[in-house]
DNA sequence: GTATCTGCAAAACATTTGCAATTCT
DNA sequence: AGAATTGCAAATGTTTTGCAGATAC
């Protein structure tokens, strides 16, 4: 993506688009991987020597709250960030570590109502061995 | 449940009944309301006045190690414990905070394979407004 | 020149670990 | 006695907070 296109991204949702928060949202645009807070940090500070965990922490605040990025709870005490479009699942090997996005089957992702509750948002995540590790096993 | 069953409860998966671990696992029974740590601590501590933390972490470390109780994610940053009987949805109220448990409309917890890899645990959680706070504003 | 953003250091929390004391069999 | 369990205190790791300095509009 283009560094006019993050910018635009950015003041899409009335946000600064300040060198930092640019660098940040690029990298999370550019890694589709759903990286710790710790590997966005230590993947970017070495183009930006000055930066600071602090400012990664405050970034990603401003990105989720302004919608353009999510929190993902894939594990247990990992929290993750995701820039994605549209609706996904997540699925998580327990043998390699891999995580995939899961963009099949996902009819509970269109759920608008259960049981007299209006729902906003789906959080789907399921582990188990991913097709690789079964054929290595195989 | 009476303190025998939950004797049971241990020893079918192998798990000395040390009087901590009844008590821990009893309030897990009777309090289905997916309690953190700190929770389940401060509500038994009364109960054992020696009770320490670690014993409380260390207990459902080996109670989600036997499957007889399973860790929940259903905010980030919020580690939950949970015995339940068979598999079922969360659902939070972002409004009233409110966890329910939602049995209805599961098929996705039924799904065994998906795009190759074979899947093990499903955990799903939704968020929005519930049946109580969307009568009241109406 | 005022508001916003950044970064350091310290604080706050939750969880883990090592080890010694206790308890159970 | 020997093995498992417990509990304290310290260590670890992550996220938050307060504030001062820098930067942008």
């Amino acid at each position: 993506m283009k560094k006019s296109e993050i910018i635009q991204l950015l003041e899409s949702r009335n946000i600064q688009a300040s060198y930092h928060r640019m660098k940040i949202l690029e990298y999370l645009v550019n890694h589709r991987t759903h990286p710790t807070v710790d590997k966005i940090y230590s993947s970017i500070s070495g183009e930006i020597p000055t930066l600071s965990r602090t400012t990664v922490y405050n970034t990603l605040k401003v990105l989720v709250e302004k919608k353009l990025v999510a929190q993902v709870t894939v594990e247990e005490n990992e929290l993750r960030y995701d820039y994605s479009e549209g609706p996904h699942m997540h699925f998580k090997c327990t043998k390699c570590g891999e995580l995939y996005d899961i963009f099949d089957n996902c009819k509970i992702l269109e759920v608008k109502n259960i049981d007299g509750h209006s729902i906003d948002e789906h959080h789907v995540y399921l582990k188990g061995i991913c097709r690789n590790c079964r054929e290595k096993n195989a």
